[in-house]
DNA sequence: AAAGACCCCTGTCTGC
DNA sequence: TGCAGACAGGGGTCTT
């Protein structure tokens, strides 16, 4: 599920819960996830507090006053869900035990962050904040899309000469980091490219209208999963899960949305994920 | 070096 | 109702 705005949603959410506040308990209910945590996980984060909450990527970060950073991925199917928080933003009660509840924390101020991952694609790991950026998963990451070292002269010299669909290329998270299958579509939908064109083959016209493209794509998601988070008193404290309507993801055999467009939604395969594209105005 | 196949794991949905 | 198979929003690793 979770692509760049669902994690940065699940921050938000996270944030008023978990920043200032000291983690008093640390359940950890089996030794892994994709990985083995780290060594001693439970004994290194009891007791310390949450300084900052980031977002690295689709990776969010907890630095600790331990001079450690937690580092936490959701993979295809992690949630998190805050219960019991005091500060009368979340009224939700601790929800009984779900299979799937890997880690839970209780936080000092009444909080409970509850990670549930069933296909335990995720991973969590600590490492050292100063050299956080020099973690393996984290040192190949390209730009932030929404940030000042993503513009129009990367993404050309990014594209240059490659001979992969830019489909694979936008999903390349040494290019661009944070963008997933869903976002992809729909910034390629919105730019009229097709994904099955190759990366190192369109005009740099075009390559420097994505750009834009991709940062609204984005922020718009972004802004609709913030909105979601304002109900979290009527839902269940569930963060990253918001309605959203696609252009083209899952839209298979639909009409497309493009004013002045008869074509329908016609789907393909790229590198063993789903494309949803217009082969009418996606060129 | 770049590109593609394969793998990790569970849940859900569809078709028979 | 059961069952098989396809598929799912991620990404590391291995092979060509």
């Amino acid at each position: 599920m979770p692509e760049l705005p669902e994690v940065e949603t699940v921050r938000r959410g996270l944030s008023p819960a978990m920043e200032g506040a000291v983690i008093e308990k640390a359940a950890i209910n089996r030794p892994d996830l994709r990985w083995p945590f780290p060594e001693r996980m439970a004994e290194r984060l009891t007791g310390r507090r949450v300084t900052a909450l980031r977002r690295r990527s689709k990776y969010i970060l907890a630095d600790l006053d331990s001079g450690e950073t937690l580092l936490v991925h959701l993979g295809m199917s992690g949630r998190m869900t805050v219960s019991g928080d005091p500060l009368g933003q979340f009224v939700h009660d601790h929800p009984q035990a779900q299979k799937h509840d890997h880690v839970v924390f209780d936080m000092d101020n009444g909080a409970r962050i509850t990670f549930n991952d069933p296909r335990r694609f995720g991973a969590m790991d600590l490492l050292e904040t100063a050299t956080a950026d020099q973690h393996k998963l984290l040192a190949v990451l390209g730009p932030e899309p929404l940030g000042n070292s993503f513009h129009e002269e990367h993404l050309i010299a990014a594209f240059k000469g490659r001979n992969t669909p830019v489909k694979s290329a936008l999903l390349d998270q040494g290019i661009i980091a944070g963008l997933g299958n869903i976002y992809v579509c729909e910034a390629l939908f919105r730019a009229g490219i097709s994904p099955k064109r190759k990366a190192g083959q369109i005009a740099a016209q075009r390559v420097s209208a994505l750009v834009p493209i991709i940062k609204d794509v984005l922020t718009d998601a972004i802004k609709a999963g913030g909105s979601s988070l304002k109900d979290f008193r009527q839902a269940d404290g569930e963060l990253g899960y918001f309605q959203h309507s696609f252009d083209v993801y899952g839209r298979e055999g639909e009409p497309c949305r493009r004013a002045g467009c008869d074509g329908t939604i016609g789907r393909i395969t790229q590198s063993g994920r789903s494309s949803f594209y217009c082969g009418k105005c996606q060129r």
